[in-house]
Formats: C-alpha cells, sequence, structure tokens
DNA sequence: GGGCCCGCAGGG
DNA sequence: CCCTGCGGGCCC
C-alpha cells in the first residue's frame, strides 16, 4: 500500500517525518510523499520534478488522456488548419473565431460536412455539459455528484476513494476540504437533475438544437454579484448575483428562518441592511433585481420592494400604498415609459400581490431609499423590514393599487420593532382607513387583524376571508407559533406557509 | 441631477 | 422564446 505524508508531513507508510531530500511533491496534486517507501521512486533527479503520485497516475494514465488520443496523430493537421484560418485574409476576425471553433468543436472532423452548423450547436452544448459535469479523478459524466465548499464536484465513489487516501483538499484546487464533508459527502441534488438533463439532450437524437444557456451553479457563484466579460462596463448595473447564501426556495413565502441560514445560522433578521438589491437578492429577502414585485400569478408574491422617493407612495411605515408593476415608468427607462392603458386587469406579478391578498399570505418587504432619505432611513441601502400583508387592492383610473400593512407585529432580535411610530408596540393594532378610493374598482379586501387565529383543539391557524361579499375559511396547519407562553400577544412566525399551494386548505 | 443605455433575472 | 422590470453607472 503507497501512502503519502500527512498534513504534519510525517509519512503514512512508515510514520516517520521524513527530510526534505527524501520527500518527493507530485506534480499534479502538491501533495508529498515520502521516496523511499515508494515502490517506484523516481531514477533520475531531472525526474522528481515531473513526478506523479501513484493516486494520480492512477486518476489520469497518460493514454486515457481525453484530448491526447483524440487528437494525437492529427494534431499537426489542426494546427495548419488553424493556422490556414489565420491567415485568410478574406476574413474578418469574428468569422476566424468561428471557423476555428468549428474547427475544434469537432464539426470539421469528417471533411467538409454538409450539416457543420447543426452538428457545431449540438457539440456546443455537449461540449459545455461535458466540462461542467466531469468528474476531474475518472473523467467521466459525474456519478451521485458530491460538490465541495470550494465549488468542485467529483463522483460520490471517486471523492471517497480520495478521502481513504488520507487527503484532506479538493484534487483540483487543493482547497482544504472540512472533516464533516470528507467523513459525510453529501450528493448535490440539483447537480443530478442536470446531470439527467445532460443525459437526455444526449440520448435524444431529434428536436431543435438546444440553447447554450452561460448558468453558473450556484455553488460555483461568487460571495459577490460580479461582471461577466459579455457585459463590457463594469460596476453593478449589468452585474450577475453573487451566490444565494440562504436555503429557501424561491417561492418561499414569509420570513428566511435560522434554518435555512447555513452561513450564518441566524435567519434574516428585520432591520438587515444590504449594499445594494444584488447583495439583498443574495439573502433571499427580495429575488429579482430590477423588478419590484416577486411573485407568480398563479401563486402569490413573495416579497415587494419599495423605494423611496416617489410622490404617489403613501409610506406610513408599518403600512404604505403601493403601485403594480407596470403601472409607473422605471425612472430612465425609456421602455417603460409607455401610455398606460386604461383598462388594465390584474394579471402577472398584480395578480400575484392580489392573490397573496386573497390568501392572506405574507410578504416580505424590502425598502431602499435611493432618492428620498426619510427619517425612516437613517442608513443607506436595502432593508429588510420583514412580514407584511396585502390587506386591499384596487384599480383606479386603470392602475392598480395596494395597501400593505404589516403582518403581524414581528420581533427581531436586533433591534425594537423598526418601521413603526411605537417603537414600543409590536402588537397588532387597528389598521388606518385608506382615503379616496371611491372611484376604486375590483376591490379586493382581507379584513382582521391578526390575520390568523389559533385554534387550540386543531392545533392549526385560521383565518377568515372576506372576499367579494362572500366569507370563507382559511386553515393553515401549525403555521404559527407564539413566541412565549407568556406573552400570546407577541405573534412570531416560527414555520414559513408550506411551499406548496397543495398543502394550504381551503374549508 | 437627469437622461441614457446597458444587461441580468425571471415570468409567461 | 420574448418581454419587462420601483438598478445602477456614466455622460452630459
Amino acid at each position: 500500500m503507497e501512502l503519502p505524508c500527512d498534513g504534519a508531513g510525517i509519512c503514512m507508510v512508515c510514520k516517520n517525518k521524513p527530510p526534505s531530500e527524501e520527500t518527493l511533491a507530485c506534480k499534479t496534486c502538491v501533495t508529498p510523499w515520502h521516496a523511499t517507501c515508494l515502490v517506484s521512486p523516481p531514477q533520475a533527479l531531472s525526474d522528481t520534478l515531473q513526478w506523479e503520485c501513484p493516486d494520480c497516475s492512477m486518476i489520469h494514465p497518460p493514454s486515457t488522456s481525453a484530448f491526447a488520443s483524440g487528437r494525437s496523430e492529427d494534431s499537426g493537421d489542426l494546427i495548419a488548419s488553424i493556422r490556414k484560418i489565420e491567415d485568410d485574409k478574406s476574413l474578418t476576425e469574428q468569422e476566424k473565431a468561428k471557423k476555428r471553433q468549428e474547427l475544434l468543436s469537432g464539426a470539421a472532423a469528417g471533411p467538409s460536412s454538409l450539416d457543420g452548423e447543426e452538428k457545431k450547436e449540438k457539440n456546443d452544448v455537449l461540449d459545455i455539459l461535458d466540462k461542467e459535469l466531469t468528474c476531474s479523478f475518472c473523467m467521466q459524466m459525474l456519478d451521485r455528484p458530491v460538490t465541495t465548499p470550494c465549488g468542485h464536484n467529483f463522483c460520490l465513489k471517486c471523492f471517497q476513494r480520495w478521502i481513504g487516501q488520507g487527503k484532506r483538499t479538493c484534487a483540483y484546487c487543493r482547497v482544504q476540504i472540512p472533516p464533516k464533508i470528507a467523513s459525510q459527502p453529501r450528493i448535490n441534488s440539483t447537480l443530478v437533475i442536470a446531470i439527467r438533463m445532460a443525459r437526455m439532450s444526449r440520448s435524444s437524437n431529434a428536436g431543435g438544437a438546444a440553447k447554450v444557456y452561460h448558468f453558473v451553479h450556484n455553488q460555483n457563484r461568487p460571495d459577490k454579484a460580479y461582471t461577466t466579460e459579455r457585459a463590457k462596463k463594469a460596476g453593478k448595473a449589468n452585474a450577475c448575483s453573487g451566490k444565494i447564501f440562504v436555503t429557501v426556495a424561491p417561492d418561499h413565502f414569509g420570513p428566511i428562518p435560522a434554518e435555512n441560514d447555513p452561513e450564518r445560522n441566524m435567519g434574516v433578521l428585520v432591520g438587515e441592511i444590504w449594499e445594494d438589491r444584488l447583495a439583498c437578492r443574495q439573502w433571499g429577502a427580495h429575488l429579482p433585481h430590477v423588478a419590484g414585485i416577486a411573485g407568480q400569478s398563479t401563486y402569490g408574491a413573495q416579497s415587494v420592494a419599495l423605494s423611496g422617493g416617489y410622490i404617489d407612495d403613501e409610506d406610513h411605515g408599518e403600512w404604505f400604498l403601493y403601485t403594480g408593476s407596470g403601472g409607473r415608468d422605471l425612472s430612465g427607462n425609456k421602455r417603460t415609459n409607455k401610455d398606460q392603458s386604461f383598462d388594465q386587469k390584474f394579471d402577472k406579478m398584480n395578480e400575484a400581490l392580489r392573490l397573496s391578498c386573497l390568501k392572506g399570505y405574507p410578504v416580505r418587504v424590502v425598502r431602499s431609499h435611493k432618492e428620498k432619505r426619510s427619517s425612516y432611513a437613517p442608513e443607506t441601502g436595502v432593508r429588510y423590514d420583514g412580514v407584511y400583508r396585502i390587506e386591499k387592492c384596487w384599480r383606479k383610473n386603470g392602475i392598480q393599487g395596494f395597501k400593505v400593512c404589516r403582518y403581524l407585529f414581528v420581533r427581531c432580535d436586533n433591534e425594537p420593532a423598526p418601521w413603526t411610530s411605537d417603537v414600543q408596540g409590536d402588537r397588532p393594532r387597528p389598521l388606518p382607513v385608506i382615503k379616496e378610493l371611491k372611484n376604486a374598482i375590483d376591490i379586493t379586501e382581507r379584513k382582521g387583524s391578526p390575520s390568523w387565529d389559533y385554534e387550540a383543539s386543531s392545533n392549526s391557524f385560521t383565518s377568515m376571508v372576506h372576499c367579494s361579499n362572500e366569507s370563507f375559511i382559511l386553515k393553515c396547519p401549525k403555521m404559527l407559533t407564539f413566541a412565549s407562553q407568556d406573552d400570546k400577544s407577541c405573534w412570531m412566525w416560527k414555520k414559513p406557509p408550506p411551499a406548496s399551494k397543495k398543502e394550504l386548505l381551503i374549508v
């Protein structure tokens, strides 16, 4: 059995610490090995620099190196062909690049294939999948993929073999692997789905060429927003999202609890502030980085972003009026600065808000203060403001409006209930009546505060809903719990409503 | 400080 | 696929 030196430099075979002249570093994985304990140590001194350890030479046997095997005999031709393209003065740089790519992607492998265009596209997809979904050990498509914290993927078996050899660094980038992951590697289920899809696309010959998505898996995203090569100008305006830190589903309603915050294990607290909308997105409070409403018209709205400085938005802290999407222009964006139809229906995001109103779903609220710095916001940035509910929806002069009220007074750990005029108050109280709604139509209303009542006999929560002169009862089992047995007036979210709408019983 | 343009993300 | 979106940087 051949074993390397451990982290302290002690040979795992002879249990001695070899002097540096007896230590060999693998050219691939840089792991130190005790030369005298090797079965076949390198003979010449010059070989020691190019020496590959038993593990690595086993993993990458030279004969199966993907590049060498496929192209070794015609690589001379390939270079000649590339030179020919380079020298062709009739081609633009773009055309040259395209030709080169065709050549490398194998479209030109079969001489002058006529369906090259279609084949190329398919190959592009498969190339990307090959590259991204390949295990660095066995060079095959990942089997039961395990992802390291540094973002590299390996087959479960390959990973376990590596760990079994006493390795505790990533085979790809040498970053330390935490003991927990080494001992209990978890299969990356999202990746499993991606692999399944890749296999499907590989096996299906028919069908149009798949589109190449520049998809970056969450684990592989940086901790901060970043700008791609394609987005020429720097800055966050065109930035891609960084890693999402919380583990809640994108359609998750309500607060983000500690158990979904593996990063800090504290959940997203009311009053938390991020530099911008992209950072806010990373903590799951509000996912769209431009749009103001996160939601699905058939499911409900998860969150809204309230940006200060719009005069028509009445903002009273614990309740505010919100104009639905499409009802205003995005400042400085000509495309949306069009005339509004005067007969809008509730659709898309507005319908999502209306549905949340009907069902009494909690809506997360984030506020930003780009223009107006109100006394509410001594700080800059985007602020998570806790859970609200949509109390009323209406349509007036073709514009949809929403009245959004604090759902429950959520006690937060880092400061007393913010955005309330009464700082002491973390109790529900009557809500102000909205003015000037005489000409409004389509009023969807939801009454009652707090919205959910606890029913001890069934240990469930019920809520009375009034809608279009009809009343019905919503039942949601075990949705809320009291913060403490002593203080029943202080409500707190413990468990968010079910992620699937099926689980919500309407009796 | 306003106009302009940009490109990402997500819904439908 | 197409469209839109209570961002945001930069230029004037």
